[in-house]
DNA sequence: ATTATCTATAGATCTATAGATAATGC
DNA sequence: ATTATCTATAGATCTATAGATAATGC
């Protein structure tokens, strides 16, 4: 059901037996997969046997890989976050805010921001879970997701402060318009007027738009 | 196990037979155990005979309050985000502020703010609950809990949009605050940094603090 | 020989329903 | 007579494990 065959594996359903590599590939698929599904349905949204399933793989060879269902939630949200890290780097605080804050990003949750899907998850989950969360939203904070450019002005230490803040900003801003019904005027209100406000937020309140152009 | 006597229901085990007033005081606690329980566990973490076993009543009877478990999330959504809006009715925006990105918020979840408890849950239900977190959030705005008053210098219809940032930054904070692990530096970090940035959001950029004076 | 995967299953759960029981309210 | 609650259960699920199978890697 969930969309195409991302289990890239050749061999066919009967002739098992890999290489070692492919038991890596194996492992890893079942990883993105999880950080997919899991984002889409929550953690208790999705078990074990259907995840193998959507790895291509039967639910009785899943304890060979991981440890349990808890281990593969933190290591699969370490790949979800990323997955985010690698996608957003390079680009300017502007662009990242509008593309984070799009319509888009709400409406396709398997592919969006772990944290925003999975953070209110992650808080009734063991610490093993939690752990992976803040050692992600560490690495974000480290690429400088979450523009903390326009801080500079007021000193390093201040950095760090306002990516922190705006990543906050953002990720209930996501949250809050997910939560309200498809099509809903408010959901879509919610995204615009956050995105305008935290755009703003990252020019000097006073300064005009000019310093747009190269 | 969760706490106290939630039941006050006088009449003991064995003899069952209730006035209709004790029905709707029945009913009436299931809907605030639930809104507490779901806040605490998420809508997946807990199940309907869990749920009435916490306020006093065997599984069975659910199904004559309610007609689905879905419907009671909508109903008890409702009577959290009602619950937040009483609570924090009349409270000027810094103070509101103050007590929603405090610790004691963060590590009471049971009778915390439902938009971050389960916004992220409620993305995942019914268009049924996703209405009643909209009608909730509306219910908010309408009461300028999440302090809309600063935005009045600017013109009555910027009121609604500072309202609708400022509660997504908290919401956001709070969500990601809850993600990291208990005691963390982290934790404690995004809530006093959001703390701040809000509170300097609701003054005006340039002006001194004297004006809180009377 | 080792081990990744498979089939099959144990033991808990979960939502929802069926039918019995006993007190209210006409 | 009605109905809120109870006991009991159907039918699905869920996590985790046990043991068989078959290909890799020494």
């Amino acid at each position: 059901m969930y969309s195409a065959d991302l289990s890239g594996h050749e061999c066919t359903g009967a002739d098992m037996k890999i290489t070692r590599a492919q038991v890596q590939a194996n492992r890893a698929r079942v990883v993105e997969t999880a950080s997919m599904l899991f984002r889409e349905r929550g953690y208790d949204g999705i078990g074990v046997a259907d995840l193998m399933k959507a790895a291509g793989l039967t639910h009785g060879g899943f304890y060979k890989h991981f440890g349990s269902k808890t281990d593969l939630m933190a290591e699969s949200a370490a790949c979800g976050m990323a997955q985010t890290v690698a996608l957003t780097a390079g680009m300017d605080p502007a662009a990242f805010v509008r593309s984070y804050l799009s319509r888009e990003h709400r409406d396709a949750r398997a592919n969006g921001c772990t944290i925003a899907a999975l953070g209110a998850d992650a808080a009734r989950q063991p610490a093993a879970v939690r752990a992976s969360f803040a050692a992600g939203i560490e690495s974000m904070l480290a690429a400088q997701v979450c523009g903390a450019a326009p801080a500079a002005r007021e000193g390093a230490s201040h950095v760090r402060a306002n990516a922190i803040d705006t990543m906050a900003h953002a990720v209930g801003a996501i949250v809050l318009s997910r939560a309200c019904p498809d099509d809903s005027p408010l959901a879509d209100e919610i995204l615009t007027v956050c995105r305008d406000a935290i755009l703003a937020s990252l020019n000097p309140p006073v300064q005009s738009s000019d310093a747009v152009r190269p």
